[in-house]
DNA sequence: TCGATATTTCTACGAATATTGAAACGTTAG
DNA sequence: CTAACGTTTCAATATTCGTAGAAATATCGA
């Protein structure tokens, strides 16, 4: 995982429906949801809903699948845990988390 | 940790030299670095780093602290702790990044 | 095929972000 | 007190982001 990829799947979350969007993905597990049922749990006209789940799915973060004439979204979670395991490595190196870190994936090293 | 405070903790890393100024910081530890340091480090100038460093104290991540002349910033484990938490818990629910879960699944399988 | 449904893409625009030289501010040394 | 130093704030500008209606695209049922 690069720094790269990184800023993109922080980017993507740091924003208050995104992160809203990403955690009820989350919470819906594989069946994932439709963007209209997203929408309207989000309150979000479809159009804004569409424009950050583009977002979402440009950071890797979530996964696109059309299911009739609905598009299922769901959380993908090895991105997330890529996302992790990037900033337990390089950015937790003093406390808690760094206790984790030899649980993350342990084959790359990122120095740039 | 609340979803406001993530979302500007989110936000100040996803920039590129903000990320890589955190994570200098958080390499130096405790005892931190001076603005111009990080600056001649990242190769910016200081009115740029200043914006930025000001951007990561406002979010929480960084502290300043004055000595001299210079002004010391250091990484603020805690904050970093509490936003890996939130997202540990909300985010994460699914796999490896659960705390708890199997920290073997995603050994290699690293999608960049 | 036609019309309804689900969703995205287009478009436009105001708001926020990133950048950097110049000016201003606090601190220290002489 | 004054000059130099380290850093921030100001100002101006270019770029990107967020929003949402309208138009376009894809799928399904009759």
């Amino acid at each position: 995982m690069q720094a790269d990829i990184v800023i993109r799947g922080l980017g993507a979350l740091a924003q208050e429906h995104r992160l809203a969007a990403f955690r009820a993905l989350v919470q819906a597990g594989e069946s994932g949801l439709s963007a209209g049922t997203l929408a309207e749990a989000l309150q979000l006209p479809n159009s804004s809903l569409s424009f950050h789940l583009a977002q979402l799915t440009n950071a890797g973060l979530i996964r696109q699948q059309r299911q009739g004439r609905s598009l299922i979204y769901s959380a993908d979670y090895a991105a997330m845990n890529g996302l992790m395991g990037y900033l337990t490595k390089n950015c937790c190196a003093g406390s808690v988390c760094a206790a984790d870190a030899n649980c993350s994936i342990s084959e790359e090293r990122n120095v740039a």
